[in-house]
RNA sequence: GCCACCUUAGCUCAGUUGGUUAGAGCAGCUGUUUUGUAAACAGCAGGUCCCCAGUUCGAAUCUGGGAGGUGGCUCCA
């Protein structure tokens, strides 16, 4: 995660987690200090504190690094036998645990020495830092939670976390930049132009789509099923309920019902939520028996689905309880599933092309871990043939991709599609997974060549991901600059004064009537407010009409570009209709 | 779920050391105005100060508990 730090920033960093760690040892003797490396624009560092630390802490802990700062003139580093690393922090259970790790993996153990403060470290400092740190520079920015070892079965620490650049110029322009991306937020653009909205009383992570929402909503629709279709998808419609044995066989109530919401008992029956469709669409396939000439069978279906996520891990419309993803299932011969899955990513590929989404993307391979036995389904042959047959076909398209360990689903290995949102965190977009074990599971099976049963591998995929979280990122990405195709409201119409309201309403009707989605402001308000709303409300087209349209004929069109131009209605209509069906900005 | 922070009108925000009837702008409604490219003028209406307890003569303000949100951790489409 840090290696594309430059090695200098990287120290620089981390050079100012021990400066961190000083400070707030003379602040708070009673403090744990246990691990502070360099992250992405800055650095932490987590402790033990016996009691709570508060943001108002920071600016202390900030001044006091301020004034060690300068007595801060060089490192010093010596080797330790264990024993004396354990004397040396046997108040320190944290750094205990460490020296026993890094002693046992038959590393050296090393102190480094900065002013009055010694830790356990294996280097990586700027080696004068009164000289090589401008104090200017760098900023503790928040406190939060954060598991020792990052398991959250150990306790909870607490991690500072700081901004930290070579200048003072860097680290402005930093926070500028975040400031500016904080106006695209989806969350306060959603609100800003009434797109959705999440309301406590309907529940948490439920979030409601608005009339213009649902205007957009019903385009990536449409989109996702033509690209579908044009890929060779059939699709189907399922019910989001399952009953419980349909659950037991695919194996989510044993790896997945912490996710899953308690079931529904009616009459004694139990029934679930579901969390995902596949097993849905293998009972759909399995109802009547198939020839290897019928396969790949392609079910698709843009689905419902609720997973009950943790509540501090909701977000926006990113992280929710209840969402639809733009779902299939494929069924394929073992000897036809490379050539399917190459087509799935090209498929995959055009789906972001025409979002607009090709450059804020990055794939990545997902694996299992195999040592991670909790998680994941137990075969290795199988999740061998899956992952190098996966690894095949994303070299053969020359994808660029990074490879995850312990990132995969409990039953395959996974492509995602990742994107980055506005406060910089990575979220999975989307992903297709080869699977090999639920059509184990469910006895899924077709006739061969020679007339025996095969058994076929499923692919599964998504087109443009959950509708919820892919309308999060059109958000993040256009700023609420949606292309015209995907715009809420496509033309607004400003008349000028009520003489001009009737002329005003025939052009409207007319361009509703040729599907586009138009509003007409009829309010009596200057033509300069009408204008400013048109603007706030980033709809692309506005048609202007006083008395000289009326008498020419004519409206006056701007796009919100700046771009204006006087043209006929009949002009207008196939130039905006062309736009629109290309699905273009 | 855990850690930190936030919550006042539909929205954005004021609100002093606890002190009359909690304010403003925008949006809404009514009227006047009939408007040529980013905010006409006037009036009206709009509040369980997130909720529940407690302290106090008195709570938007202090304390405790809870809810929701945001940023992290864990998890993940």
């Amino acid at each position: 995660m840090n290696t594309h730090i430059p090695k200098h920033l990287e120290h620089l960093r981390h050079t100012l987690s021990h400066l961190m760690a000083a400070a707030v040892l003379e602040i708070r003797p009673d403090a744990l200090p246990t691990l502070g490396p360099a992250i992405e624009n800055g650095f932490y560092y987590d402790f033990d504190f016996p009691t709570p630390i508060t943001d108002t802490d920071l600016l202390e802990i900030e001044k006091l690094m301020k004034k060690l700062l300068p007595t801060w003139k060089e490192f010093t580093h010596r080797e330790v036998t264990k024993e004396e690393a354990l004397e040396q922090f046997k108040e320190n259970p944290y750094k205990q645990e460490l020296i026993e790790e890094i002693v046992s993996r038959g590393e050296k153990l090393t102190l480094y020495t900065c002013g009055k403060f010694t830790d356990l470290c294996r280097g990586g400092h700027v080696e004068h830092p009164n000289k090589d740190i401008d104090p200017n520079a760098f900023k503790l920015s928040h406190i939060a939670g954060a598991y020792w070892r990052g398991n959250e079965k150990n306790k909870m620490l607490s991690r500072v976390y700081g901004l930290a650049f070579e200048s003072k110029k860097d680290l402005d322009e930093y926070i500028k930049q975040t400031e500016e991306a904080k106006k695209r937020d989806h969350k306060k653009l959603g609100k800003e132009l009434d797109l959705f909205f999440i309301d406590e009383k309907v529940g948490k992570g439920l979030p409601m789509w608005t009339p213009k929402g649902t205007a957009l909503k019903f385009e990536l629709e449409n989109f996702t099923r033509d690209l579908e279709r044009k890929y060779g998808y059939e699709h189907v419609s399922t019910p989001y309920l399952g009953g419980e044995e349909l659950y037991r066989t695919s194996g989510h109530l044993d790896h997945y019902s912490k996710n899953m919401y308690a079931p529904i008992d009616m009459d004694g029956d139990l029934f679930y939520l579901r969390p995902m469709a596949c097993p849905h669409h293998i009972r759909m396939f399995q109802r009547k028996s198939w020839s290897y000439k019928d396969l790949p069978v392609r079910y698709a279906e843009i689905a419902d689905y609720n997973r009950y996520e943790q509540s501090g891990e909701l977000m926006g419309m990113i992280r929710v309880r209840k969402f639809q993803l733009t779902d299939a299932h494929v069924f394929v011969a073992p000897e036809g599933l490379k050539e399917e899955f190459k087509d799935v990513c090209r498929m995959i590929i055009e789906g972001l092309n025409g979002l607009g989404f090709s450059n804020i993307v990055s794939y990545r391979f997902s694996k299992r871990d195999p040592k991670n036995t909790e998680k994941y389904f137990q075969n290795d042959e199988l999740w061998n043939t899956a992952e190098s047959l996966m690894q095949e076909a994303l070299d053969e398209l020359e994808l660029p991709y990074v490879t995850a360990e312990d990132e995969a689903a409990f039953y395959g290995p996974k492509l995602d599609v990742q994107a980055k949102n506005v406060n910089g965190k990575e979220d999975t977009l989307f992903t297709a997974q080869i699977d090999f074990l639920l059509p184990e599971k469910f006895n899924i099976e077709y006739t061969s060549t020679d007339g025996t049963k095969k058994r076929p591998v499923m692919i599964h995929r998504s087109t443009i991901g959950a509708l919820e979280r892919t309308f999060a990122f059109l958000i993040e990405h256009y700023a609420g600059e949606f292309p015209t195709w995907l715009s809420p409201v496509q033309v607004s119409v400003l008349p000028i004064s009520d003489k001009h309201l009737s002329y005003a309403q025939e052009i409207y009707s007319t361009l509703k009537k040729h599907n586009i989605r138009t509003e007409l402001d009829d309010s009596n308000e200057t033509l300069g407010k009408k204008v400013r709303a048109w603007k706030i409300s980033k709809t692309p087209y506005s048609i202007v009409l006083g008395d000289n349209e009326m008498k020419e004929k004519t409206l006056a069109v701007e796009h919100r570009s700046g771009i204006k131009e006087s043209v006929s209605l009949s002009v207008f209509i196939e130039k905006i209709s062309k736009e629109i069906s290309n699905r273009t900005y």
